[in-house]
DNA sequence: TTGACAAATTCCCATATGGGAATATATAGT
DNA sequence: ACTATATATTCCCATATGGGAATTTGTCAA
């Protein structure tokens, strides 16, 4: 087996970078894909494709008028990522502290006995 | 050029399923690379594999007690993507608003004019 | 209908993938 | 030194990829 599709799964949609450029382009409003093409610098049937990509993930939803396709993010689909790694926030948390309590007693027992001589100079 | 390798980013590391397993995994407490394997039912070098990959974009760490290889989750690695997915919380939050008032408004006019004939059957 | 514009699709290709199977490396115990 | 155990690496391969280039499809306007 190969890797598994961009398309099977909102996770491996948002794998690429470029993907995420457009999705953060649509945060704000839709757009139309000439509108992201001049934005983001890309060839239009590159973004053509990483839309494609993303509506059939439902990250995006399209609407069309006259000639133009209206895409926009459909953010509910980006929350089971945000749900998974939320999971891990009070696990960061804890690290940082850990972090945090071993350099303040690195501090203190260094300011109360000096024990590495190599900081020590000049 | 192809997709991006698996080892660019945690993004690119994290889209693989069973590699989203093993962190899970991990984030109880640290475990050798048997107790992976036994637990998650996969290869011991398909285990491996994925181990490296993530340790590679700085997911997870090693630590080594005699033949066996500790790996503890470095949770800092996963912020940025819950830095990047909680950028759309407040969209969704508007998005389920929106239906929410949506779907009000139409049970109130249909409690008024019965303005849908179709649903009023039996 | 024809022409202009917007967007999508197709074709080609170098590349990394993940699984399977086999093998290599490393460490502990005797 | 030898054996057993734990983990890592290598080789092979079918497969999807994203970019580039070219083309097609769809829609409006005259």
């Amino acid at each position: 087996m190969a890797r598994a599709a961009t398309t099977s799964d909102a996770f491996n949609a948002v794998a690429e970078p470029r993907r995420r450029d457009i999705l953060n382009h649509l945060a704000l409003q839709e757009r139309a894909v000439g509108d992201i093409v001049a934005s983001l610098g890309m060839e239009q049937p590159s973004v053509s494709k990483h839309l494609r990509v993303l509506r059939n993930v439902g990250l995006v939803r399209v609407r069309r008028h006259g000639r133009h396709m209206f895409y926009r993010i459909n953010a509910e689909a980006i929350r089971p990522l945000y749900e998974w790694t939320k999971t891990f926030e009070g696990l960061w948390q804890h690290q940082l502290n850990r972090v945090k309590a071993r350099a303040e007693a690195a501090a203190k027992s260094l300011h109360k006995s000096d024990s590495n001589p190599i900081e020590s100079k000049s």
